[in-house]
Order: structure tokens, then C-alpha cells, then sequence
DNA sequence: ATAAAACATACTTATTTAATAGGATATTGA
DNA sequence: TCAATATCCTATTAAATAAGTATGTTTTAT
């Protein structure tokens, strides 16, 4: 399944702040856009939909910057892309419900509904903290291993 | 996750000829068209993915028309959807990999690939034969029961 | 021969994604 | 107070993808 560049900036950029910034130390978009080479402009935006979903705070002004709301082991995959992605889950449109109501009814059942349980339990299981200390494993590691 | 019109255009159509057709028999774009009230220019760009699949076969000339390849029973969802959607794997982008390859490797390795897993598992586990069944089953159901 | 069908290609339109632009607002510190 | 540094907000643009049309050509049964 296609996650968005929000969606993969979301989670690259909160992985950042969970390596680094644990203290309740804030960090700025021009860090992590210079850090990871993502366009600050656009991170305004992912960043505002983060803190709608309550997983970061903000504090504006000089100094100011973002922190993660909770720690990265209280933080999900899901978490992160629910907040930012737009169709995670997003599939309401009708296909045959007006001349096969019945078809309509199966493939919602078996087959949409299963697979948004799918998507959500996987996700679901994988917090922030799996994250960091993944790749902090791979830091050490050949980076040949890297493409799989 | 978000299924496109071409997916769910290609399941419900090979759910209605599971259900009518069994005996070896054709069945026409145009009456799946009618059928459905599915554009049938449409369908034919649907079917021509379908066939490269080997999920359907076809047969031309007058009479003519499509029958299934297998039982319903042997066709899965994840068959259906593979052969006619574009980004249900497709993934391929790099986010952050120049310059922090490692959480480009947290992100494919406890994220994204195992959320393909969860998809294809789920879509693989439900075949044409349990949706073929569950929609003869609705049709007795109260009609109020369609929306969850 | 003719009608009915699959098959093929090109085109158009609408929607979504990705990114940019230009400011408004708030806060710190000199 | 003022300048610098941030977040915050809204609108616009450009590119890609999705959805659907249009117009044929081939093939085959009758």
C-alpha cells in the first residue's frame, strides 16, 4: 500500500525527534528539514496536522520549535499516519450498491473491512521506540544491508 | 487503505460472474455493464488487466465473451487486486535515504514492509467462493443492514 | 455478409499530491 | 522597544494519477 511523502515525512521527521530530543528540549523545522533534507515549507504543513492530532506541541517565537507529546513508546505507526494521511481508511464511495447491493454488501464485509483490520492491527503494533532502536541497530550495521 | 474504482470494478465483477456463470459458460462486458452499471468502455480496459492476470480468459467473435480460469474457490482478493491496481505494493521512493539512511531502514523494515504483509495476508486469506457466499447470504438479510 | 463481441490506442477531464509563496502572529533577548 | 526567530495560516501552482470517453480494428458465430 502507497504511503504519502506526508506520510513518510511524518514518521522520518517524528523518528528524528525521538533520537535526539528526549529532554523536553524543543526542535525547530529548520533542523529537522535541514537534517533530513525535507522542504521546511512543506513540514509546516505536516507539522500542523501532527499537532492536530495531538502527538506534537508546539511553542512559537524565538527559541520556540516542536516536542513530541508522548513518549516514543506510547506513539504507534498508526498514530502518525492517521494524523497525516489522508486515505488510510478513506474509502466511502459506493461502487455497485445501487443494482448489486448484495455484491456491495460482500466486498465491504470480506474484503475492505478485513483489510483496513489488517492495516490498522499492523501498524498499530509498531511504536516509535521499535523504530529508533531499529535504526540505531543499522547504524552499526553494512550498509550494503540497507536495500532489501 | 484506499482501493481504486478499477479494483473494486474488477472484484465486483468477477464476484457477479462467480455467481451466475460457473458452467463454462461466457458472459459479456456489455451485461456485466448492465449488470452493474459499470461504463462498459471502462470494464474493457478493466478485463484486459484481469486477462494479462490469468484470471479470466476470453473469447472472441459474436457469442463471444469472458469466463473465469479458476474456481471461485481458488481465486483470491489479493489475486484480483494485484492484476488491476497500480499501488497496493508500490512503493519504491526513497524519503530520507541520503541523508539518514538509517531511518529510511527503520522505516522500510518495521513499518512499510510490514504492513505489506498484513495486506497481503489478509487479502490472500478471503477467496471469490467466501464472497460469493456471504452476498447470497445478505440477500436474505433486512436491506437496513447494508450500512454498518 | 452481417452482427456481435473482444481488443487496442489515444484523448479528455477531474482529482489528488506535492510543493511554493507570502504573509500574520507570537516570543525571546539585546 | 525593536529586531530576530519561530510557528501559524491561506492561497496558489505544477505534476501526477485516476476516471472515463472516443474511435476504431479484429475476430467469429450465424
Amino acid at each position: 500500500m502507497r504511503i504519502s511523502a506526508k506520510g513518510r515525512y511524518a514518521l522520518a521527521s517524528v523518528i528524528h525527534m525521538a533520537q535526539h530530543h528526549h529532554g523536553g528540549e524543543s526542535i525547530t523545522l529548520i533542523k529537522i528539514s535541514e537534517r533530513l533534507g525535507i522542504s521546511k515549507i512543506y513540514l509546516e504543513q505536516v507539522f500542523s496536522l501532527l499537532k492536530r492530532g495531538e502527538l506534537v506541541t508546539s511553542v512559537k517565537g524565538a527559541q520556540g520549535g516542536y516536542l513530541l507529546s508522548r513518549a516514543p513508546q506510547q506513539v504507534s505507526v498508526l498514530d502518525v499516519l492517521t494524523a497525516v494521511e489522508t486515505s488510510l481508511f478513506d474509502r466511502t464511495e459506493d461502487t455497485v450498491a445501487q443494482r448489486a447491493p448484495e455484491i456491495e454488501f460482500a466486498m465491504r464485509k470480506c474484503a475492505f473491512q478485513a483489510l483496513d483490520d489488517a492495516v490498522s492491527s499492523a501498524l498499530m503494533q509498531v511504536t516509535l521506540e521499535d523504530l529508533v532502536l531499529a535504526s540505531e541497530k543499522h547504524k552499526g550495521d553494512d550498509a550494503a544491508m540497507y536495500y532489501i
